[in-house]
DNA sequence: TACTTGACAGTACAAGTGTTTGCTTGATAT
DNA sequence: ATATCAAGCAAACACTTGTACTGTCAAGTA
């Protein structure tokens, strides 16, 4: 069984987990880790994937560094005649209202490459930068809607009233909201009058990216 | 030496190499790679301050992982090729009152060219398409905000409720609007309720293409 | 049949990497 | 002076993890 890249169907479940456990966990899985996740029977198998995988340029490794697969992610286009073009992963699907604790979501949607205007992001700061599609209507005051395409930025922190997506560690949950810092606590804001902050502490988020553009598409 | 969040120099130089290496690499350090490259005389000594930083909830550790640190929300990225692009014109700005040039000139030459991503419009359907800056705020209620390009596909007809770009002959104005055909006039419905439709005939207006993307840069 | 080739299994090894333990040093307080 | 503690040092230790090697097996293919 083959897809429409050439890939088998276990090199397609390989890198969805990849892309799935770096969502999750913010650091790439070892070899082990795929295997036993995936019922594999041999690192072996797990290597002889990768090593497919990165020819076909689906991740790119570095030699002997542990947890060293990086995804393919912003670049911008190498063809000349046109002037500007980067390519963003499509990471996966983030609630924008309360925050499903089931990160299956994020590895069920297909990962895929997308194509972003060059002027929605700065050139220069590609690094990092991912695309989410957004559910629900929680951020519909900001001018998100249901299935609205929203492009993050890794960012560390997070200044007051910045959009990002945290991730809630104890719910293991991912969501969409506006930041807050707060004495010593966080509240997240849902940018829709009728839902409520989630209060948090500091330690218990995860800053995820920022929310640096929207796409909708409205065909 | 102590900073303003409470961390020494050497805490500060950890925290920065740590930050500048997963930019650079898209994933973490080990604590070899900043000792060595800190000049750090033992590994223990890394371990120490990283336990520090912990606390301090400047970063965040997974026991026993290799390359496990993840500063509070971090992503990673890589290099990939490009497959498809396609690029529409930037044909100007829309504001009630200002002139647009025909749809014949989508072609032309000295038109702004921008590229959006493949999966915004219909591969099938790219003819005709084109881009608008969005100047002022009457669609707000469709999402749509102020410095938004919108993405239209020419087409001279439009079925109700359809959001499109408008030429009013008498004015020699352009205008983005919800369309709606009643009886023998017709209604141009801003999205936003402090502002009142337009009314006026078939025959003053002229449609020149359809809202089919939006796309926002909140860089 | 005999020979390839892709895909997978099992195992072992070596390198990568986090952790621990014991030992200084210097500053500060008792 | 004596105790205490933060900070650093050095080496060893043990776990983690990438890689290599040897086989198996089914599906082509000459």
């Amino acid at each position: 069984m083959r897809s429409a890249d050439g890939l088998s169907t276990r090199q397609e479940q390989i890198l969805a987990y990849i892309r799935k456990f770096w969502i999750e966990k913010g650091y790439s899985p070892a070899i082990r880790d795929i295997q036993k996740d995936l019922h594999i029977s041999s690192t072996s198998v797990v290597a002889y994937n990768l090593k497919i995988l990165e020819q076909k340029a689906k991740i790119q490794r570095d030699d002997k560094i542990s947890r060293g697969i990086t995804l393919p992610g912003a670049q911008s286009n190498g063809t000349s005649l046109s002037t500007s073009l980067h390519t963003v992963p499509l990471l996966g699907v983030i609630t924008a209202g309360s925050p499903l604790p089931d990160p299956e979501d994020i590895a069920a949607a297909d990962a895929e490459q997308i194509e972003i205007p060059a002027d929605i992001v700065d050139g220069e700061h590609m690094q990092g930068v991912y695309a989410l599609r957004v559910r629900g209507y929680s951020m519909i005051d900001a001018l998100i809607d249901d299935g609205d395409l929203v492009l993050l930025r890794y960012q560390p922190t997070a200044d007051n009233g910045q959009m990002v997506a945290v991730r809630l560690l104890d719910d293991n949950a991912v969501t969409l909201k506006k930041f807050y810092l707060e004495g010593d606590r966080v509240r997240l804001q849902p940018a829709n009058v009728t839902m409520e902050p989630i209060y948090t502490s500091p330690e218990n988020l995860q800053i995820q990216g920022r929310v640096v553009g929207v796409i909708r598409n409205l065909g």
